[in-house]
DNA sequence: TTGCTCCTCACGTCACGTGAGGTGGC
DNA sequence: TTGCTCCTCACGTCACGTGAGGTGGC
């Protein structure tokens, strides 16, 4: 009983505010274990399932994407699906990261006057837009 | 006069939607040059510009921001400050880009029944929440 | 009893997407 | 004249942040 945690806490050792986490309830990814009057009591284990969220956060996944995943459970073929889909997303745009990543590095170390007269942000800018046909 | 481009030839060279270029207009990052009737008609030097707020974009600078380092210039010391600030902040989302990709890959791949019990997998939930004091 | 934290609810923000209903170029 | 594209305007979405005003645990 008295292991639960109040909010708290879960947002300290989270690193989530407090209103992050009621956004996250309102999307049905975490739950409070039970409510203190108003004030909700969290299980110790909902820091497991916020790790595992932000995990999915960080892939891209929306709250709701998040919420249905962890009710399919970890093992599920929806959940093997979802994450096989979104591995390629992932990689296309660590691409763009690490484009954007080298672009900023040059930008701030050439020395030409007129950056649209650099072949190397030149070329890069170019990569951004699609092909032309 | 004849080589201004309309909506649709902007579109379809930068890969946006017409709306989102409307977007970008009512922040103030492009500009038609010109109308016929209603009808916006861009000068081709749009899709630079185009080009640099994509990677703008991709560098996390809102719409807002962007419109302003294009007015201040790729030259001036706020543009120059504004990227280094950014840099930091794109290096550390590409690590954590590299550990979903990482994670994604594994639990694609393992055969642990209860992802809980795998070792890799508690070891990386354990790297995204803050450090306990 | 006094603070303090937490509560709910409403509204704002960001960068769009999506109609609805209308204009006008070709 | 007929389509078709484009126009503006309003509203929805996503994951929050930020008050406002109120409850209640310690």
């Amino acid at each position: 009983m008295s292991d639960l945690l109040d909010i708290a806490e879960v947002a300290r050792r989270s690193g989530l505010s407090i209103g992050t986490l009621h956004t996250w309830e309102r999307h049905g990814v975490i739950a409070p274990a039970a409510r203190s009057g108003l004030r909700r009591q969290y299980e110790p284990e909902v820091l497991t399932t916020i790790a595992l969220a932000v995990v999915g956060q960080r892939s891209g996944f929306t709250l709701a994407e998040i919420a249905e995943l962890l009710r399919a459970g970890l093992r599920s073929d929806t959940f093997r699906v979802a994450l096989a889909a979104r591995l390629e997303q992932l990689r296309q745009r660590r691409a763009e990261l690490d484009a954007a990543i080298v672009g900023l590095e040059h930008a701030l170390t050439c020395e030409e006057p007129d950056p649209l007269c650099c072949p190397t942000f030149v070329a890069q800018l170019a990569d951004v837009l699609p092909r032309r046909e």
